[in-house]
DNA sequence: TCCAGAAACTTGAACGATCCAATCCTGCCT
DNA sequence: AGGCAGGATTGGATCGTTCAAGTTTCTGGA
């Protein structure tokens, strides 16, 4: 292989100092136009990158963004995470950053492995997948000021930290609002049990939907833990308690599960899910799709908010889901 | 926050020089028990962490693995990258390294990021998933002597760099034999065109289970490109023409398809997927199932033998799937 | 023409780890 | 007691970049 070119090559190639070389390349602005056409001929010709490992020692800092990949968990939900990543590589890459990968099996493993992480690697950054009330994890960046986005609200205290999410309530309420318009009353909701932020905030947008057309909701949903034979179960006891003729579920398990409880029921009932993941295209089920390039993407802008400048926190940011419309509603 | 910690502050705790502390890092048997102890204790007593920078600028070397991470394609297959990218991290981390990821629309940008890749961020090693007759990128990364592994064999030369794959054909004739032991003699295939090394090989596997067991295979298989739609049509085409009682596909996508057709056939007809993808799961399709940790773990394996030591290329991976037995076979 | 001040560029030091070569012990043998 | 071999320890140089401070060049006004 060719001999490892540094700034020094590139210095003496363009005949200028090191530091003039550095300059281009960090503060073009107080480089003269014929000197800097110099030297960026030169890197070109050169073929010139800047070792991130010898800057980092220098600056601190990494431009490294940490983004955790779970084990698949039910299998269905597995496909978000991995479009959420995609985005993330992708718009972290234009500016300017990587994501590096890490697991960990519970919170007291992952907060170890930040430190790890911080440590030996000096990541610049984190994103987390989902938060929970209380989250120890995002005490314990925010205690220390490594920079952090959270994909989810922090339920508890909504200017805790930047944060992008998806207005799942709105979401609910769109399939709400289409299911009435197309002249369904007794809309039922499949959600989960009482006290995650998610899940209520998903019923909410039900509730609220029917509740401005004048239907009263009370009694129309259950709640379960996720997954598909508990949607067919609590499906099933919907249809014999109240018969409905149609459901919103939480999620796109649940929705699946409704289907198969409704099997052969007439007139047929219409059935919306929630996360629009490859099962429902699959099995053409209408579901709220969220938009998770653009959600990744907020998060690379906030993060790049935080760390190429402004000291100030940033806005938090709510993007709106929409509805992927397929043959069962 | 503290103080930073280096090794200088870990040699003073210890009363040692820098040297005897980088020794017991990195060459542990050449120091004396007693003085080892010591320099460990003021390693966990100061939350050492060597700079990963610092190293890597001396040594050359990142610890760094990149991973590509695809827009998710049919959707369908997504999961199965998931899993992989975590059983990678997982593996890669035990191992001491991490996992970086990176995208590309094309093949002429990949091997421009990796031009990137190993210029600034010196990345020890590639992991690439899927590679096809020819691949261009696999020449530039041999070309280069840039260490890695694929999963999936190059078909053009089984012995052109290290590689790890799942026996397709294994996979399929087991899906068959099981057919044939549940008494099906007309078992037709759904794949993919000829002239994919995956596709061809899931098909032979087929068939050579149907002859092996006097089957004549002739007339029993169709190809199409990967989809649901493009399944269900060619499955219908298949009852009509041959009237199979049971059907092995390439993909859990084209099972899709063929569940779809034959809804409401009776007597009815059975089932086999390939991928075991989350969405088989959900509706209950046998698939076959492919160990992806374990590809994942022995990608890592391959490749910490290039980088730790061992100059020979290693033999490559073959893995055996399994049956994921469900209710369509 | 000369000089102050700004702009442009250069030089030396530092980041934190590892490698190399040289030195210091320690115990052992004669 | 002296010498020696061997392992354990030390100091200095180094990786490629950026920061801080220093030097040269340019510009414009008196």
């Amino acid at each position: 292989m060719a001999e490892k070119v540094t700034i020094a090559t590139v210095a003496r190639h363009a005949r200028v100092s090191r530091q003039t070389v550095s300059n281009v390349l960090n503060s073009p602005h107080i480089v003269r136009q014929e000197t800097r056409q110099r030297v960026e001929d030169a890197i070109n010709a050169l073929g010139y990158r800047a070792n991130q490992a010898a800057r980092q020692m220098r600056t601190g800092r990494s431009r490294l963004i940490a983004a955790r990949i779970d084990p698949t968990r039910d299998g269905i939900n597995g496909s978000v995470l991995d479009r959420f990543l995609h985005g993330l590589t992708e718009t972290a890459d234009a500016a300017g950053y990587r994501v590096l990968l890490y697991t960990a099996t519970d919170d007291d493993r992952e907060i170890a492995t930040y430190g790890d992480l911080l440590g030996t690697y000096e990541l610049d950054a984190f994103v987390l997948v989902g938060t929970k009330y209380g989250d120890p994890r995002t005490e314990w960046l925010a205690d220390r000021d490594v920079p952090f986005v959270t994909f989810g609200r922090p339920w508890d205290a909504l200017d805790a930290h930047p944060w992008v999410d998806v207005d799942g309530a709105a979401g609910t309420a769109q399939a709400t609002r289409r299911l009435l318009e197309a002249g369904h009353r007794r809309i039922a909701f499949l959600g989960w049990p009482v006290g995650s932020g998610v899940g209520d905030d998903r019923r909410a947008g039900w509730r609220d939907a029917l509740r401005a057309a004048g239907v009263d909701p009370t009694g129309l949903h259950r709640e379960t833990e996720d997954g598909i034979a508990e949607g067919e179960r609590l499906m099933r006891d919907l249809l014999v308690t109240v018969a409905p003729s149609a459901v919103v579920c939480a999620s796109d398990s649940l929705a699946l599960g409704a289907l198969q409880a409704i099997r052969g029921v007439d007139p047929p009932v219409s059935v919306i899910g929630f996360d629009d993941t490859p099962v429902a295209a699959a099995v053409g089920l209408t579901s709220v799709s969220q938009p998770l390039g653009e959600a990744a993407a907020r998060c690379v802008d906030l993060l790049t908010g935080v760390l190429d400048g402004a000291h100030e926190t940033p806005t938090p940011v709510l993007l709106q889901p929409s509805l992927a419309l397929r043959h069962t509603a």
